[in-house]
DNA sequence: TGCCAGGCCCTCTTTAGGGCCTT
């Protein structure tokens, strides 16, 4: 069993750099904006050097009631959501949290999609780049038996203790994930460090040719 | 009336279809 190092400490001088990673995630009312779905909470961690040093999680009024089957499914009911802050508010803070660092969400394509549509409403662009622990993980946890975050958690028998659906113990969890398969490449592969970009990069490669990609990365 | 996400990835593919994953 393996256990990251995953203290939270501070962020005290608010410092900002492309080599820091928010690992994020959304609670939100569906699966598409596009049909009107809109956040409902949103949970992240900032790490560097693979410590966590920050953390940010919010309720957010989406502005209508959300239905039975999200708040089954994330715990969060109508109850908890009336008096919260909208979501222009909540996004503007997290604008802030967020800086010009890069950014993970496990399948990200869902979470990219909210952020986009939440920060186009209060005018925000990030600069950081964004990669995703689920495409990752199909390549560097090929024998697993699913990617779905908790089993993944599970195969990987990394301690947990806290509610799955809520966006800041899922953030926690994926950065976890995150940091072991980082981990894991740099022991399979003898990298010193496992910079974004190659990162980016595995997640574009076919399974089969991520050796491949990896040893041209080095200089092989 | 009935349906309404969408990107990724695999295969019985590529002029397509369906499962996985996120809420």
């Amino acid at each position: 069993m393996v256990s990251p190092s995953f203290s939270v400490q501070k962020d005290s001088n608010q410092q900002r750099s492309a080599d820091t990673l928010i690992i994020l995630d959304f609670e939100t009312t569906g699966l598409s904006p596009n049909m009107g779905d809109r956040a409902i909470e949103i949970g992240a961690v900032k790490l560097e050097k693979g410590q966590v040093v920050d953390s940010f999680q919010r309720l957010m009024d989406p502005g209508f009631r959300i239905n039975s089957f999200i708040e089954n499914y994330t715990g969060i009911s109508n109850a908890m959501l009336a008096g919260e802050a909208d979501c222009e508010t909540v996004m503007t803070e997290f604008a802030d949290f967020v800086g010009d660092a890069n950014l993970i969400a496990h399948n990200a394509s869902f979470d990219k999609k909210f952020l986009d549509a939440e920060f186009e409403r209060v005018g925000f662009q990030y600069s950081g780049g964004f990669s995703c622990s689920l495409l990752l993980s199909r390549r560097i946890n090929q024998d697993a038996p699913s990617h779905k975050l908790g089993d993944l958690i599970r195969y990987k028998q990394i301690p947990s203790e806290g509610q799955f659906h809520r966006a800041l113990f899922d953030a926690e969890m994926t950065a976890k994930l995150w940091c072991l398969m980082i981990d894991d490449i740099k022991q399979q592969y003898n990298l010193a460090e496992v910079p974004f970009a190659l990162v980016q990069k595995i997640c574009k490669t076919p399974k089969a040719k991520v050796a491949e990609v990896i040893g041209k990365w080095r200089g092989e």
